[in-house]
DNA sequence: GAGATCTTATAGGTCATGCCTTGGGTTTCA
DNA sequence: TGAAACCCAAGGCATGACCTATAAGATCTC
C-alpha cells in the first residue's frame, strides 16, 4: 500500500540526488529513507531510482512520478490547512441550535456578532422551536443549542440555565394593565398565541397551562398565529391580548404595537433559556464559541442566571 | 501524522453515516475504523464525527474535509495510474544510450519501432559518441546503450555482444577498389574521418591503430570532420578515402557518395556491436524493450554474434 | 594504485502502530 | 421490555518504522 511517507520520501531522494541527504533533510536516519524507497518501489513494481555509489539518479519512471507525488502532498496540505482555518474560525461553517422565540433574543445579533468576529464563516441557526431543536441535537444534526426549559427530556442532555425571562401579559386595552393579571383574569382573556409557543412541548404553554389548571380552565386563545411578531401586531390592533416573554415584549411592543403594554402576571411566571448539549460531549471550538455569544447575547435582555 | 489510510477510512464513514458499515466495506474490523478516525481526529485537534448510539454523524469540520480528502486519494490514484502507464509503456519516456555511428545503423529505425508499437512514449537516443554513453552509463543518467566494443572500460559494466561489422575502405577512385586495402596501402592513403571516429577511444580508430602499428606508420589523416555523413560526402567528392563500417557504407554511399564505392580491408578488420549496461543491475522493462528492438535493427544490417 | 571518503545496503533490535477478538454500554426499534 | 445495531475499551498479536552498527561498492585524491 502506498503511503504519505513514501512519497515524502521519494520526493526528498529525488531533489537531493541522494538518500543520505534526504534523511538529513527529513530528521530520519539514512537507512529508514531508504527502507521507504524501497518499499514504494516494490509497490509500485517499478525501479525508482538508479543506485550509483555516489548518490541515486532517478529514472524516467521517478520523472514521472515527481509530479504526481508533489500533487499528492500539496493536496495533503490543503486539507490540513483547510481544517486549520475552519479551527481558527477564519471559514467553515457554524451550526448552532435556537427554538423559535429565541432569535428575539440572540438571533440577528447573535449572527452579526459572530460575523464581526470571524467575517468568513458561514452561521446557520437551526430550528423554528425547541422540539425540533432537541430532535436535532439527539440525532447529532447540531452539537448545541439554546433552547428553553423545562420542556426539554433531560436523559441525555445537558442542560445549562443561562438567563430567564418574565411572561408578562401584553394587551392595547390600558384598563388591563393596571395590575397584575392573575389566574382568573387571564382565564377570562381572549388570547392571541403564536402556533409555536402552544405547542404541546412548548415551555410558554406548559407555564401557563399549570397556571390556569388552578382555576380549573383552559386559556382561552381566540387566535393563534405562526410566530410572535404577528401576535404582537394582532394585540397592537386592539383584536386580543397576549402572553409573551418580557423580552420579546420590550422589543416588540414599541415597534409593532406602538399603543400596546405590558404588566406582570400574578404570581410571576418565567421561560427559563438554557444552553443543552448531549451529555458528556466535549464541545468543539465552534460551540463553545456560540453559546458564549448566545449567552451573553441573552443577558442583555432577560435576567441572567 | 496524517495519514492516506486515515482519510480512506474517514471518507468511508463519511458516506456511510456508520464506522460498522465503513468497516465492512473496507474490510477490516470495526474498532480498526474507530481508531483511525479518532487519531485522525486527534491529529487534527477536531472531531470530525458526533457518535449518536446509532451512527455517526459528521461535524462542519468534516464537511470541510471530505472534498479535501477526496482530492488527496484521487491524486494518489493518478499517481499510480501515471506509474503504471510508464510500465505499460502507454506514456512516459524511454532513455537510450547509443554511440554516434550507432544511430545509422538503428537510430531512426528503433524509434519508428518504439513508437510503431508504443504511440504514448518519448524516446530519447542519448550520446554523440561511445566515450559519453559509456560516462551516462556510469554516472547513471542512462540504464543501458548500445555501444561499440572493444574499447569499453570493462570494469563495472555488463557487456553483451550482439553483431559484428566489418569495416570497409571507401573511395571515388575504381582503382583502389580493385583489391583488397593491405596495411601498407592504407598507411599511404589520404584519409577523410570523422571526428568522433578518431577520437582516442574509439573502436574503429583502435583497429586502425592496430592494423597500422604493424606497418610503422600513422594513418595520414587529411581531413577531420564531425560526423560520418560529410566524410562520406567529401569521399563522394573525390577528396579523399575513409574507413567506416560496412553498414554505414552500404546505407550512406548510395544517397551521399553516389560515385564511390567499397572495398575489403586485408586482413578484414571488424567493428563490435555491443549492448552495455551496468554490472549487476536488474534491467527495466523499458531497458529490455529497447535492447530487444536495437538489437534486432542492428543485425538486419550488420552480422549477428 | 592505495587509501580516504562518501554513499547505499544489510542486520538486528526496539518501539509504535494497525488490526483483530472479546466484552460492555448506549441508542433504537419491535 | 427485550433484541438488535452500533460504538468504545482492553488485551494480544503481527507488521512496520526507526535506530545503531557494520559491510560493501564507488569515487576521489595523492
Amino acid at each position: 500500500m502506498l503511503s504519505l511517507h513514501q512519497l515524502t520520501c521519494f520526493l526528498a531522494a529525488y531533489e537531493h540526488g541522494s538518500l543520505t541527504a534526504a534523511a538529513e533533510e527529513l530528521g530520519y536516519a539514512q537507512p529508514s529513507v531508504s527502507e521507504q524507497i524501497r518499499s514504494l518501489e516494490k509497490s509500485l513494481g517499478v525501479p525508482l531510482f538508479r543506485r550509483v555509489g555516489r548518490g541515486v539518479v532517478p529514472t524516467t519512471v521517478a520523472d514521472t512520478l515527481r509530479p504526481h507525488a508533489e500533487r499528492v502532498l500539496a493536496a495533503v496540505e490543503e486539507a490540513q490547512e483547510s481544517v486549520r482555518r475552519v479551527k481558527s474560525f477564519e471559514t467553515g461553517t457554524i451550526r448552532f441550535g435556537m427554538f423559535g422565540t429565541a432569535r428575539l433574543y440572540a438571533g440577528a445579533g447573535l449572527v452579526a456578532d459572530v460575523l464581526t468576529r470571524y467575517p468568513g464563516v458561514r452561521v446557520e441557526l437551526i430550528g423554528q422551536n425547541s422540539t425540533d431543536v432537541q430532535e436535532d441535537l439527539r440525532r447529532g444534526r447540531i452539537e448545541a443549542a439554546m433552547i428553553a426549559v423545562p420542556q426539554v427530556d433531560s436523559e441525555g442532555f445537558e442542560i445549562t440555565p443561562v438567563a430567564r425571562d418574565e411572561l408578562v401579559y401584553i394587551s392595547r386595552d390600558p384598563a388591563r394593565l393596571e395590575s397584575p393579571v392573575t389566574a382568573h383574569r387571564l382565564s377570562l382573556a381572549s388570547l392571541v398565541m403564536p402556533e409555536a409557543t402552544w405547542r404541546s412541548d412548548d415551555s410558554t404553554r406548559r407555564v401557563l397551562r399549570q397556571m390556569l389548571h388552578e382555576t380549573g380552565r383552559n386559556p382561552q386563545t381566540r387566535i393563534e398565529v405562526e410566530d410572535v411578531e404577528t401576535a404582537v401586531e394582532l394585540v397592537g390592533m386592539g383584536y386580543a391580548d397576549s402572553v409573551i416573554p418580557k423580552g420579546a415584549a420590550l422589543q416588540l411592543l414599541p415597534r409593532l404595537a406602538p399603543g400596546a403594554g405590558w404588566v406582570s402576571l400574578r404570581p410571576r411566571q418565567y421561560d427559563t433559556f438554557a444552553i443543552v448539549h448531549r451529555a458528556g460531549a466535549t464541545l468543539s471550538p465552534a460551540a463553545r464559541l456560540m453559546i458564549d455569544l448566545a449567552t451573553a447575547r441573552i443577558q442583555e435582555i432577560a435576567d441572567p442566571l
